[in-house]
DNA sequence: CCACGTTTTCGACCAGGAGGCGAAAACCAG
DNA sequence: CTGGTTTTCGCCTCCTGGTCGAAAACGTGG
């Protein structure tokens, strides 16, 4: 078997870390992406990201490039999504890359670079490489993890109402979202919990909504999954 | 930052492929570990895998190395677990390992390799690197997975009763499960379906049990997860 | 200051999913 | 045919989540 490849012993591959960093804005997911300046994809938006460093692992490789981009700080949550190796996802030499997902509540507006933009994943711009498949995996991701973990935290402000907190989970589900069952699921749960404090009402009027906060501000799995559990475990 | 590492250019990596590859025996799950016969970790049980080839991506590779060890054809299902980056996982040189998980179903018994041997996950003997932990991260990906896809299948015989497939996910899951219940879940989402044969009774007699088999053979999630379904989709 | 529109909140209702239990069914052995 | 054994099935209950509508708590305009 071949074990070649241009540039490199056999056996070994540029390791590249890339990060999806998803933001709610204006009532949609957008995703942090720099114009590349140089070939190969000269002008095409690429994921932030970079090469493995020797004495880092893949995570806090990632963190460290993505540095470079926005302020750490801002991004509330970061999760491995997985491997990209297809040795045709990008002109030689072969790269292998580990995807992150990276979550920046929406209160949030970190300074960019000028090469560095958002751009909503409805419209997407033409993409370099894989980038625009693992952005939809990123979002997949997320989806998913809304339903069944406290993730939200990592795209809500620290306070806020009710309805703030449902456009927020309708925007980055893709769908509508019934503020009752929203506070109510959220709040049996325990993710949710109020502060006490009322926001003042919108130039309309309308009763004042009370305000909430996460629980928590790290990833939990609040549920069990559904189905099996162990005798006496009444869910 | 220094780049260097032992043998390689900067930012390149020899990458691994690694599967935890179980099978349910005795009641309990099993891995499929062999005994390394050179240094370092001379003696010690390692996971299947080697190094990911040049024309090839991780999932290829991973079925590629698994063929030296086990019949592929007995390997009912392969997913990828994650990466595994520590720089200190191993002694020098560094190396980076993107992992699966494998299972096989538990009527099938291939043949293994004299230096390779099926061990229960509750009695691991000494694992070189950090493979004891990755086994434990494929259990805990197929625990989860048990729940709410129809993973089973990739455990079970083609043909199986209900107290047979029970036994199964006791013995996976770790606690107690009702035959009642597993059928009725199992049933209702459509993913066992009777084959209309029964078996024979045991020894001591008994009413004789209906033979399922798994409507599919390919990973299906089917629950679409519990919370916050888009409206009028009444689960 | 009172009627009206607006927004939020809360309770009630309903369906579906899942765990628990016991009776009934279907077999074997003596 | 009686007793032991195993499987199967129906019934009950709890919890979760989706839906709806009434009530609460505001502003505004007459």
């Amino acid at each position: 078997m071949d074990d070649g490849g241009a540039g490199g012993e056999p056996g070994t591959f540029a390791h590249d870390v890339l990060a999806v960093v998803l933001r709610i804005t204006e009532a949609v997911p957008s995703v942090l992406l720099w114009q590349r300046a140089r070939e190969p994809h000269l002008g095409r938006w690429a994921l932030p990201g970079g090469r493995l460093g020797a004495d880092e692992d893949v995570e806090a490789s990632v963190r460290r490039h993505l540095a470079e981009k926005v302020d750490l700080a801002e991004v509330a949550h970061v999760e491995q999504l997985g491997v990209f190796s297809d040795p045709h996802r990008g002109p030689p030499p072969r790269r292998v890359a580990t995807a992150f997902l990276g979550l920046v509540p929406t209160d949030a507006d970190p300074a960019v670079p000028d090469d560095t933009a958002w751009h909503r994943v409805d419209r997407l711009p033409a993409t370099a490489f894989d980038h625009g498949a693992i952005t939809r995996d990123g979002l997949d991701r997320l989806r998913a993890k809304l339903s069944y973990t406290n993730i939200g935290f990592a795209l809500a402000p620290d306070a806020f109402t009710v309805s703030e907190l449902r456009d927020l989970y309708a925007a980055a589900l893709g769908h509508r979202v019934s503020a009752t069952n929203l506070q109510r699921v959220l709040t049996r749960r325990g993710v949710l919990v109020p502060t006490g404090a009322t926001a003042a009402p919108g130039p309309a009027g309308g009763r004042p909504a009370a305000v909430f906060r996460f629980s928590e501000h790290v990833l939990r799995v609040t549920d069990p999954f559904a189905a099996l559990r162990p005798p006496g475990d009444t869910g």
